[in-house]
DNA sequence: AATTGTGAAACGCTTCACAGCC
DNA sequence: GGCTGTGAAGCGTTTCACAATT
Protein backbone atom coordinates (compact mmCIF):
# COMPACT_ATOMS: atom_id res chain seq x y z
CA UNK A 1 0.00 0.00 0.00
CA UNK A 2 2.74 2.42 -0.66
CA UNK A 3 0.83 5.52 -1.44
CA UNK A 4 3.73 6.97 -4.08
CA UNK A 5 6.14 4.86 -5.10
CA UNK A 6 9.07 5.08 -7.50
CA UNK A 7 11.77 2.37 -9.18
CA UNK A 8 14.47 3.04 -9.93
CA UNK A 9 14.27 5.39 -12.75
CA UNK A 10 13.57 9.11 -11.39
CA UNK A 11 10.40 11.12 -11.66
CA UNK A 12 8.46 14.44 -11.85
CA UNK A 13 4.65 13.56 -12.00
CA UNK A 14 5.26 11.13 -14.65
CA UNK A 15 3.79 8.66 -16.54
CA UNK A 16 5.19 5.20 -16.47
CA UNK A 17 8.08 4.73 -18.30
CA UNK A 18 10.31 7.71 -17.92
CA UNK A 19 9.10 11.12 -19.11
CA UNK A 20 10.11 14.58 -18.46
CA UNK A 21 6.96 16.93 -18.62
CA UNK A 22 7.67 20.08 -20.62
CA UNK A 23 5.67 24.15 -20.41
CA UNK A 24 5.24 25.36 -24.02
CA UNK A 25 8.66 25.50 -24.99
CA UNK A 26 7.69 27.18 -28.30
CA UNK A 27 8.69 25.31 -31.19
CA UNK A 28 5.60 23.89 -33.33
CA UNK A 29 2.63 26.58 -32.74
CA UNK A 30 2.27 28.61 -29.41
CA UNK A 31 1.29 27.23 -25.64
CA UNK A 32 1.01 23.95 -25.95
CA UNK A 33 2.49 20.94 -22.92
CA UNK A 34 4.63 18.33 -25.03
CA UNK A 35 6.47 15.50 -23.04
CA UNK A 36 10.12 14.81 -23.80
CA UNK A 37 11.29 11.48 -23.75
CA UNK A 38 13.84 10.60 -20.76
CA UNK A 39 16.12 9.34 -23.59
CA UNK A 40 15.78 12.26 -25.94
CA UNK A 41 16.90 14.88 -23.16
CA UNK A 42 20.06 12.21 -22.35
CA UNK A 43 20.61 12.34 -26.27
CA UNK A 44 20.66 16.40 -25.92
CA UNK A 45 23.74 15.62 -23.53
CA UNK A 46 25.48 13.84 -25.85
CA UNK A 47 25.18 16.15 -28.25
CA UNK A 48 25.92 18.78 -26.34
CA UNK A 49 29.59 16.68 -25.25
CA UNK A 50 30.20 16.15 -28.84
CA UNK A 51 29.64 19.29 -30.24
CA UNK A 52 32.65 20.58 -27.85
CA UNK A 53 34.65 18.02 -29.23
CA UNK A 54 34.65 19.20 -32.29
CA UNK A 55 34.83 22.76 -31.54
CA UNK A 56 37.82 21.94 -29.76
CA UNK A 57 39.16 20.43 -32.70
CA UNK A 58 38.36 23.46 -34.40
CA UNK A 59 35.37 22.66 -36.35
CA UNK A 60 32.80 25.10 -36.07
CA UNK A 61 30.15 24.10 -38.75
CA UNK A 62 29.00 20.68 -38.33
CA UNK A 63 26.52 18.65 -40.61
CA UNK A 64 23.93 16.64 -38.44
CA UNK A 65 25.37 13.36 -40.33
CA UNK A 66 29.23 14.21 -38.90
CA UNK A 67 27.85 14.64 -35.90
CA UNK A 68 25.46 11.43 -35.46
CA UNK A 69 28.52 9.37 -37.03
CA UNK A 70 30.39 10.21 -33.86
CA UNK A 71 27.98 9.23 -31.20
CA UNK A 72 27.14 6.48 -32.91
CA UNK A 73 23.49 7.09 -33.84
CA UNK A 74 21.41 8.49 -36.93
CA UNK A 75 21.54 11.97 -38.11
CA UNK A 76 17.33 11.49 -38.51
CA UNK A 77 16.97 10.91 -34.94
CA UNK A 78 19.80 14.10 -34.02
CA UNK A 79 17.43 16.16 -36.11
CA UNK A 80 14.29 15.30 -34.43
CA UNK A 81 15.71 15.56 -31.21
CA UNK A 82 16.58 18.93 -32.13
CA UNK A 83 12.94 19.52 -33.99
CA UNK A 84 11.51 19.00 -30.27
CA UNK A 85 13.14 22.35 -29.21
CA UNK A 86 13.08 24.35 -32.41
CA UNK A 87 15.15 25.03 -35.47
CA UNK A 88 18.51 25.22 -34.92
CA UNK A 89 20.50 24.74 -38.39
CA UNK A 90 20.60 26.07 -41.67
CA UNK A 91 19.65 24.06 -44.57
CA UNK A 92 22.34 23.22 -46.86
CA UNK A 93 24.86 24.49 -44.56
CA UNK A 94 24.71 22.24 -41.55
CA UNK A 95 25.02 23.61 -37.97
CA UNK A 96 27.38 26.07 -36.10
CA UNK A 97 28.58 24.85 -33.50
CA UNK A 98 29.06 27.97 -31.13
CA UNK A 99 25.04 28.39 -31.75
CA UNK A 100 23.95 24.49 -30.75
CA UNK A 101 26.27 24.57 -27.73
CA UNK A 102 24.38 27.30 -26.60
CA UNK A 103 21.04 26.41 -27.61
CA UNK A 104 21.45 22.69 -26.09
CA UNK A 105 22.91 24.83 -22.88
CA UNK A 106 19.83 27.01 -22.52
CA UNK A 107 17.73 23.37 -22.96
CA UNK A 108 19.33 21.60 -20.63
CA UNK A 109 18.76 24.40 -17.91
CA UNK A 110 23.16 24.80 -18.29
CA UNK A 111 23.27 28.55 -18.87
CA UNK A 112 22.95 29.19 -15.31
CA UNK A 113 24.55 28.08 -11.78
CA UNK A 114 23.16 25.03 -10.16
CA UNK A 115 23.43 25.26 -6.05
CA UNK A 116 24.28 21.89 -4.92
CA UNK A 117 23.88 20.61 -1.41
CA UNK A 118 26.12 17.33 -0.81
CA UNK A 119 24.25 14.98 1.63
CA UNK A 120 26.56 12.34 2.94
CA UNK A 121 30.59 13.07 3.36
CA UNK A 122 31.19 9.43 3.10
CA UNK A 123 33.39 7.98 0.48
CA UNK A 124 31.17 8.67 -2.35
CA UNK A 125 30.47 11.81 -1.24
CA UNK A 126 33.79 12.32 -1.55
CA UNK A 127 34.72 11.43 -4.88
CA UNK A 128 31.30 13.57 -5.94
CA UNK A 129 32.72 16.55 -4.55
CA UNK A 130 36.07 16.13 -6.11
CA UNK A 131 34.82 15.55 -8.85
CA UNK A 132 35.47 18.17 -11.81
CA UNK A 133 32.93 17.08 -14.29
CA UNK A 134 30.20 19.01 -11.72
CA UNK A 135 31.84 21.90 -11.60
CA UNK A 136 32.39 21.88 -15.72
CA UNK A 137 28.68 22.00 -16.05
CA UNK A 138 27.90 24.94 -13.61
CA UNK A 139 26.90 22.40 -10.83
CA UNK A 140 28.63 24.14 -7.24
CA UNK A 141 28.29 22.59 -4.58
CA UNK A 142 27.71 25.16 -1.91
CA UNK A 143 27.39 22.79 1.20
CA UNK A 144 27.77 19.40 2.64
CA UNK A 145 26.10 17.67 5.29
CA UNK A 146 26.85 14.69 7.41
CA UNK A 147 25.03 12.94 10.40
CA UNK A 148 28.58 11.67 11.87
CA UNK A 149 29.54 14.46 14.46
CA UNK A 150 33.10 12.98 14.44
CA UNK A 151 33.33 14.48 11.01
CA UNK A 152 32.38 18.55 11.82
CA UNK A 153 35.89 19.22 12.32
CA UNK A 154 36.29 18.37 8.55
CA UNK A 155 37.30 20.97 6.20
CA UNK A 156 36.95 20.04 2.80
CA UNK A 157 39.09 23.05 0.01
CA UNK A 158 37.88 25.07 3.46
CA UNK A 159 34.32 23.96 3.37
CA UNK A 160 32.84 22.47 6.37
CA UNK A 161 30.80 19.29 7.11
CA UNK A 162 27.84 20.21 8.87
CA UNK A 163 25.10 18.43 10.67
CA UNK A 164 21.75 16.37 9.12
CA UNK A 165 20.40 18.29 11.39
CA UNK A 166 21.51 21.24 10.24
CA UNK A 167 19.36 20.50 6.41
CA UNK A 168 16.39 23.26 6.35
CA UNK A 169 18.85 26.23 7.80
CA UNK A 170 21.72 25.17 5.16
CA UNK A 171 18.86 24.95 2.31
CA UNK A 172 17.90 28.42 3.33
CA UNK A 173 20.88 29.99 3.77
CA UNK A 174 22.94 28.77 0.43
CA UNK A 175 19.81 29.01 -1.32
CA UNK A 176 20.09 25.44 -2.43
CA UNK A 177 18.46 24.33 -5.95
CA UNK A 178 19.53 20.19 -6.09
CA UNK A 179 20.68 18.06 -3.58
CA UNK A 180 23.17 14.86 -4.37
CA UNK A 181 21.93 12.09 -1.49
CA UNK A 182 25.48 10.09 -1.12
CA UNK A 183 24.23 8.34 2.42
CA UNK A 184 22.87 4.79 3.33
CA UNK A 185 19.12 3.95 1.77
CA UNK A 186 17.88 3.86 5.22
CA UNK A 187 18.37 7.94 5.91
CA UNK A 188 17.26 8.41 2.07
CA UNK A 189 13.01 8.96 2.88
CA UNK A 190 14.01 11.10 5.78
CA UNK A 191 16.39 13.27 3.84
CA UNK A 192 13.90 13.46 0.51
CA UNK A 193 11.23 14.46 2.68
CA UNK A 194 13.17 16.97 4.36
CA UNK A 195 14.31 18.55 1.37
CA UNK A 196 10.78 18.84 -0.96
CA UNK A 197 9.74 20.42 2.83
CA UNK A 198 12.56 23.22 2.16
CA UNK A 199 11.71 23.69 -1.17
CA UNK A 200 14.66 21.67 -2.90
CA UNK A 201 12.94 20.06 -6.05
CA UNK A 202 15.76 17.96 -7.60
CA UNK A 203 17.24 15.13 -5.91
CA UNK A 204 20.20 12.77 -7.45
CA UNK A 205 20.18 9.59 -5.18
CA UNK A 206 22.98 6.71 -5.31
CA UNK A 207 21.34 4.63 -2.81
CA UNK A 208 19.05 1.85 -4.29
CA UNK A 209 15.78 1.86 -2.87
CA UNK A 210 12.20 1.91 -3.29
CA UNK A 211 11.08 5.68 -2.30
CA UNK A 212 8.37 7.78 -2.16
CA UNK A 213 8.76 10.68 -3.85
CA UNK A 214 6.67 14.17 -2.71
CA UNK A 215 4.79 15.62 -5.83
CA UNK A 216 6.53 18.21 -8.11
CA UNK A 217 9.82 16.53 -6.89
CA UNK A 218 12.42 15.18 -9.54
CA UNK A 219 14.12 12.07 -8.12
CA UNK A 220 17.50 10.60 -10.20
CA UNK A 221 18.41 7.14 -8.83
CA UNK A 222 21.99 6.03 -9.57
CA UNK A 223 22.41 2.27 -8.88
CA UNK A 224 25.96 1.30 -9.15
CA UNK A 225 25.29 -2.45 -8.97
CA UNK A 226 22.80 -2.87 -11.33
CA UNK A 227 25.06 -0.97 -13.19
CA UNK A 228 27.47 -3.87 -13.63
CA UNK A 229 24.52 -6.32 -13.48
CA UNK A 230 23.43 -4.92 -16.88
CA UNK A 231 27.39 -6.33 -17.67
CA UNK A 232 26.82 -9.59 -15.92
CA UNK A 233 23.28 -9.99 -17.77
CA UNK A 234 25.69 -9.39 -21.04
CA UNK A 235 28.07 -11.81 -20.92
CA UNK A 236 25.70 -14.23 -18.99
CA UNK A 237 23.54 -14.16 -22.74
CA UNK A 238 20.10 -13.96 -20.58
CA UNK A 239 20.99 -17.62 -18.26
CA UNK A 240 19.98 -20.77 -18.27
CA UNK A 241 17.12 -20.09 -15.65
CA UNK A 242 14.50 -21.77 -18.01
CA UNK A 243 11.39 -23.76 -17.79
CA UNK A 244 10.70 -26.92 -16.46
CA UNK B 1 35.62 8.80 -39.36
CA UNK B 2 35.62 6.84 -36.38
CA UNK B 3 35.39 3.32 -37.67
CA UNK B 4 33.17 2.31 -34.85
CA UNK B 5 31.29 4.98 -32.40
CA UNK B 6 29.54 5.08 -29.17
CA UNK B 7 27.00 6.52 -27.01
CA UNK B 8 26.45 7.43 -23.95
CA UNK B 9 25.08 4.15 -23.70
CA UNK B 10 26.58 0.86 -24.04
CA UNK B 11 26.55 -2.18 -26.18
CA UNK B 12 27.39 -5.54 -27.59
CA UNK B 13 26.80 -5.93 -31.23
CA UNK B 14 23.66 -3.77 -30.68
CA UNK B 15 21.09 -1.92 -32.50
CA UNK B 16 20.16 1.23 -32.15
CA UNK B 17 18.32 2.06 -28.52
CA UNK B 18 20.09 -0.12 -26.31
CA UNK B 19 19.13 -3.80 -26.95
CA UNK B 20 21.29 -7.07 -25.56
CA UNK B 21 21.10 -10.01 -27.22
CA UNK B 22 20.27 -13.51 -26.00
CA UNK B 23 20.78 -17.06 -26.73
CA UNK B 24 18.02 -19.34 -26.75
CA UNK B 25 17.20 -18.90 -23.28
CA UNK B 26 14.39 -21.48 -24.14
CA UNK B 27 10.72 -19.83 -23.55
CA UNK B 28 8.46 -20.13 -26.28
CA UNK B 29 10.07 -22.69 -28.24
CA UNK B 30 13.37 -24.07 -28.47
CA UNK B 31 16.63 -23.10 -29.99
CA UNK B 32 15.38 -19.25 -30.98
CA UNK B 33 17.63 -15.80 -30.86
CA UNK B 34 15.98 -13.31 -29.34
CA UNK B 35 16.93 -9.58 -28.09
CA UNK B 36 15.66 -8.30 -24.48
CA UNK B 37 15.76 -4.54 -24.50
CA UNK B 38 18.02 -2.38 -21.90
CA UNK B 39 14.75 -1.53 -20.37
CA UNK B 40 13.43 -5.01 -19.45
CA UNK B 41 17.13 -5.82 -18.31
CA UNK B 42 17.01 -3.23 -15.66
CA UNK B 43 13.62 -3.83 -14.90
CA UNK B 44 14.45 -7.09 -13.77
CA UNK B 45 17.19 -6.07 -11.32
CA UNK B 46 14.56 -3.86 -9.56
CA UNK B 47 12.04 -7.05 -9.50
CA UNK B 48 14.56 -8.86 -7.86
CA UNK B 49 15.80 -6.22 -5.25
CA UNK B 50 11.99 -5.77 -4.30
CA UNK B 51 11.55 -9.25 -4.04
CA UNK B 52 14.42 -9.18 -1.44
CA UNK B 53 13.51 -6.29 0.26
CA UNK B 54 9.57 -8.43 0.74
CA UNK B 55 11.50 -11.37 1.78
CA UNK B 56 13.33 -9.92 4.62
CA UNK B 57 10.12 -8.62 5.33
CA UNK B 58 8.91 -12.32 6.10
CA UNK B 59 6.41 -12.18 2.82
CA UNK B 60 6.99 -15.12 0.97
CA UNK B 61 4.22 -15.68 -1.16
CA UNK B 62 3.05 -12.47 -3.50
CA UNK B 63 1.39 -11.20 -6.44
CA UNK B 64 2.57 -9.16 -9.61
CA UNK B 65 0.26 -6.76 -8.25
CA UNK B 66 2.14 -6.13 -4.97
CA UNK B 67 5.52 -6.45 -6.56
CA UNK B 68 4.64 -3.80 -9.23
CA UNK B 69 2.66 -1.47 -6.67
CA UNK B 70 6.17 -1.45 -5.12
CA UNK B 71 7.76 -0.36 -7.59
CA UNK B 72 5.86 1.57 -9.14
CA UNK B 73 5.43 0.13 -12.07
CA UNK B 74 2.51 -2.47 -13.52
CA UNK B 75 1.50 -5.89 -12.59
CA UNK B 76 1.31 -6.70 -16.87
CA UNK B 77 4.95 -4.85 -17.07
CA UNK B 78 6.01 -7.03 -14.84
CA UNK B 79 4.14 -10.21 -16.29
CA UNK B 80 5.49 -9.55 -19.36
CA UNK B 81 9.11 -9.10 -18.56
CA UNK B 82 9.53 -12.75 -16.98
CA UNK B 83 7.45 -14.26 -19.44
CA UNK B 84 10.72 -13.47 -21.43
CA UNK B 85 12.31 -15.83 -19.87
CA UNK B 86 9.40 -18.30 -18.76
CA UNK B 87 6.55 -18.89 -16.62
CA UNK B 88 7.84 -18.38 -12.65
CA UNK B 89 4.04 -18.05 -11.25
CA UNK B 90 1.12 -20.42 -10.39
CA UNK B 91 -2.09 -19.18 -11.68
CA UNK B 92 -4.45 -18.16 -8.51
CA UNK B 93 -1.24 -18.39 -6.66
CA UNK B 94 1.19 -15.93 -7.71
CA UNK B 95 5.27 -15.89 -7.14
CA UNK B 96 7.16 -17.95 -4.69
CA UNK B 97 9.60 -14.60 -3.58
CA UNK B 98 12.44 -17.86 -2.85
CA UNK B 99 11.90 -19.46 -6.34
CA UNK B 100 12.09 -15.93 -8.19
CA UNK B 101 14.62 -14.14 -6.41
CA UNK B 102 16.70 -17.75 -7.67
CA UNK B 103 14.84 -17.53 -10.91
CA UNK B 104 15.86 -13.79 -11.78
CA UNK B 105 19.88 -14.32 -9.79
CA UNK B 106 20.21 -16.71 -12.60
CA UNK B 107 18.88 -14.70 -15.96
CA UNK B 108 21.02 -11.69 -14.33
CA UNK B 109 23.96 -14.06 -14.42
CA UNK B 110 24.07 -13.26 -10.42
CA UNK B 111 24.38 -16.81 -9.45
CA UNK B 112 28.29 -17.12 -9.93
CA UNK B 113 31.10 -14.51 -8.81
CA UNK B 114 32.33 -12.09 -10.93
CA UNK B 115 35.54 -11.46 -10.51
CA UNK B 116 36.38 -8.13 -11.28
CA UNK B 117 39.50 -5.24 -12.04
CA UNK B 118 40.15 -2.18 -10.72
CA UNK B 119 41.79 0.67 -13.13
CA UNK B 120 41.90 4.02 -11.52
CA UNK B 121 42.69 4.27 -7.45
CA UNK B 122 41.79 7.93 -7.50
CA UNK B 123 38.76 9.30 -5.51
CA UNK B 124 36.45 7.56 -7.62
CA UNK B 125 38.31 4.19 -7.65
CA UNK B 126 38.38 4.22 -3.79
CA UNK B 127 34.64 4.85 -3.51
CA UNK B 128 33.96 2.05 -6.14
CA UNK B 129 36.01 -0.41 -4.23
CA UNK B 130 34.55 0.49 -0.95
CA UNK B 131 31.25 0.04 -2.46
CA UNK B 132 29.29 -2.59 -0.45
CA UNK B 133 26.68 -3.10 -2.83
CA UNK B 134 28.90 -4.78 -5.40
CA UNK B 135 29.93 -7.62 -3.07
CA UNK B 136 26.73 -8.44 -2.44
CA UNK B 137 25.97 -9.08 -5.38
CA UNK B 138 28.73 -11.18 -6.16
CA UNK B 139 31.02 -8.49 -7.91
CA UNK B 140 34.63 -9.33 -6.24
CA UNK B 141 36.99 -6.77 -7.00
CA UNK B 142 40.64 -8.75 -7.72
CA UNK B 143 43.03 -6.11 -8.29
CA UNK B 144 43.75 -2.74 -8.49
CA UNK B 145 45.62 -0.57 -11.05
CA UNK B 146 46.68 3.13 -11.25
CA UNK B 147 49.29 4.90 -13.43
CA UNK B 148 50.47 6.82 -10.42
CA UNK B 149 54.17 5.16 -9.58
CA UNK B 150 53.55 6.82 -6.27
CA UNK B 151 50.68 4.75 -5.37
CA UNK B 152 52.14 1.08 -5.46
CA UNK B 153 53.17 1.50 -1.82
CA UNK B 154 49.85 1.79 -0.66
CA UNK B 155 47.59 -1.42 -0.24
CA UNK B 156 43.76 -1.15 0.10
CA UNK B 157 42.28 -3.53 3.09
CA UNK B 158 45.44 -5.79 1.83
CA UNK B 159 45.66 -5.15 -1.69
CA UNK B 160 48.26 -3.73 -3.39
CA UNK B 161 48.21 -1.19 -6.29
CA UNK B 162 49.59 -2.50 -9.52
CA UNK B 163 50.94 -0.34 -12.57
CA UNK B 164 48.80 0.07 -15.43
CA UNK B 165 51.33 -1.90 -17.27
CA UNK B 166 51.05 -5.04 -15.98
CA UNK B 167 47.04 -4.79 -16.75
CA UNK B 168 47.46 -8.06 -19.64
CA UNK B 169 49.27 -9.77 -16.48
CA UNK B 170 46.85 -9.40 -13.70
CA UNK B 171 44.15 -10.00 -15.90
CA UNK B 172 45.67 -13.27 -16.77
CA UNK B 173 47.03 -13.62 -13.11
CA UNK B 174 43.59 -13.06 -11.60
CA UNK B 175 41.43 -14.59 -14.46
CA UNK B 176 39.18 -11.19 -14.36
CA UNK B 177 35.74 -10.84 -15.70
CA UNK B 178 34.79 -7.35 -15.80
CA UNK B 179 36.71 -4.25 -15.41
CA UNK B 180 35.57 -0.75 -13.96
CA UNK B 181 37.24 1.85 -15.35
CA UNK B 182 37.78 5.15 -12.94
CA UNK B 183 40.01 6.66 -15.08
CA UNK B 184 40.53 10.00 -16.93
CA UNK B 185 38.82 10.31 -20.27
CA UNK B 186 42.17 10.49 -22.65
CA UNK B 187 43.18 6.63 -20.86
CA UNK B 188 39.79 4.93 -21.53
CA UNK B 189 40.61 3.72 -25.41
CA UNK B 190 43.78 2.63 -24.61
CA UNK B 191 42.67 0.76 -21.46
CA UNK B 192 39.23 -0.63 -23.64
CA UNK B 193 41.53 -1.72 -25.90
CA UNK B 194 44.28 -4.02 -24.18
CA UNK B 195 41.41 -5.53 -22.28
CA UNK B 196 39.58 -6.44 -25.09
CA UNK B 197 42.78 -7.70 -26.17
CA UNK B 198 43.58 -9.50 -22.77
CA UNK B 199 39.68 -11.56 -23.28
CA UNK B 200 38.14 -8.65 -20.78
CA UNK B 201 34.85 -8.45 -22.40
CA UNK B 202 32.35 -6.64 -20.10
CA UNK B 203 33.36 -3.16 -18.60
CA UNK B 204 31.74 -0.31 -16.74
CA UNK B 205 33.28 3.19 -17.35
CA UNK B 206 32.77 6.31 -15.60
CA UNK B 207 34.28 9.19 -18.03
CA UNK B 208 32.64 10.03 -20.36
CA UNK B 209 33.28 10.51 -23.66
CA UNK B 210 33.25 8.67 -27.44
CA UNK B 211 35.00 5.47 -27.60
CA UNK B 212 35.47 2.38 -30.77
CA UNK B 213 34.14 -0.92 -28.77
CA UNK B 214 35.93 -3.71 -29.90
CA UNK B 215 33.17 -6.23 -31.74
CA UNK B 216 32.45 -8.71 -28.63
CA UNK B 217 32.74 -6.32 -25.96
CA UNK B 218 29.72 -5.10 -23.85
CA UNK B 219 30.77 -1.11 -22.65
CA UNK B 220 28.67 0.27 -19.77
CA UNK B 221 28.38 4.06 -20.04
CA UNK B 222 27.74 6.09 -16.24
CA UNK B 223 27.81 10.09 -16.68
CA UNK B 224 28.05 11.56 -13.51
CA UNK B 225 27.42 15.21 -14.87
CA UNK B 226 24.75 13.45 -17.54
CA UNK B 227 22.51 12.44 -14.14
CA UNK B 228 22.58 16.21 -12.86
CA UNK B 229 21.74 17.47 -15.97
CA UNK B 230 18.50 15.64 -16.27
CA UNK B 231 17.39 17.41 -13.08
CA UNK B 232 18.41 20.81 -14.11
CA UNK B 233 16.86 20.11 -17.50
CA UNK B 234 13.61 19.03 -15.22
CA UNK B 235 13.77 21.89 -13.22
CA UNK B 236 14.01 24.29 -16.51
CA UNK B 237 10.77 22.46 -18.11
CA UNK B 238 13.15 22.08 -21.18
CA UNK B 239 14.38 25.82 -20.93
CA UNK B 240 13.27 29.33 -23.19
CA UNK B 241 15.91 28.90 -25.97
CA UNK B 242 13.02 28.87 -28.48
CA UNK B 243 12.78 29.77 -32.08
CA UNK B 244 13.47 33.30 -33.40
C1' DA C 1 -12.04 -17.03 -6.74
C1' DA C 2 -7.77 -15.47 -7.70
C1' DT C 3 -3.95 -14.69 -10.46
C1' DT C 4 -0.86 -15.93 -14.15
C1' DG C 5 0.67 -15.95 -19.05
C1' DT C 6 -0.15 -14.07 -23.46
C1' DG C 7 -2.18 -12.71 -28.00
C1' DA C 8 -3.97 -8.36 -29.73
C1' DA C 9 -4.51 -3.35 -29.45
C1' DA C 10 -2.60 0.92 -28.30
C1' DC C 11 1.06 3.74 -27.84
C1' DG C 12 5.50 6.01 -28.46
C1' DC C 13 9.88 6.22 -30.47
C1' DT C 14 12.86 5.65 -34.52
C1' DT C 15 13.64 5.63 -39.33
C1' DC C 16 12.38 6.97 -43.92
C1' DA C 17 11.97 10.00 -47.52
C1' DC C 18 11.24 14.19 -49.42
C1' DA C 19 9.65 19.14 -49.60
C1' DG C 20 11.66 23.35 -48.37
C1' DC C 21 15.56 26.37 -48.00
C1' DC C 22 20.20 27.89 -48.24
C1' DG D 1 23.70 20.68 -54.82
C1' DG D 2 23.53 19.93 -50.13
C1' DC D 3 21.43 19.64 -45.86
C1' DT D 4 17.72 20.64 -42.64
C1' DG D 5 13.07 19.98 -40.73
C1' DT D 6 9.18 17.04 -40.63
C1' DG D 7 4.94 14.27 -41.85
C1' DA D 8 4.22 9.45 -42.54
C1' DA D 9 5.62 4.66 -42.15
C1' DG D 10 7.72 1.21 -39.53
C1' DC D 11 8.84 -1.00 -35.47
C1' DG D 12 9.38 -2.06 -30.64
C1' DT D 13 7.39 -1.61 -26.08
C1' DT D 14 3.57 -1.15 -22.99
C1' DT D 15 -1.11 -1.89 -21.82
C1' DC D 16 -5.37 -4.39 -22.23
C1' DA D 17 -8.23 -8.07 -21.58
C1' DC D 18 -9.18 -12.73 -21.23
C1' DA D 19 -8.42 -17.83 -21.54
C1' DA D 20 -5.86 -21.02 -18.81
C1' DT D 21 -4.77 -22.80 -14.38
C1' DT D 22 -4.53 -23.57 -9.52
Amino acid sequence: MTPRAVPGIFVKFFTSPAVLPVLPALPPSVSESRRISQGAVRRLSLYLRTLEEFLAEGRQNLSSVEIAERLGTTAAQLRKDLSLFGSFGKRGMGYDAEELIGRLRGILGLDREWRVLLVGAGRIGSALFAYPGFAARGFRIRAILDVDPGRMEERWQGMPIEPLGALEEVVRRESIDLAILAIPAEAVQSVIDRLAASGVSGVLNFAPGTFTIPPGMSVNEVDLALELELLSFARTGGGEGGIP
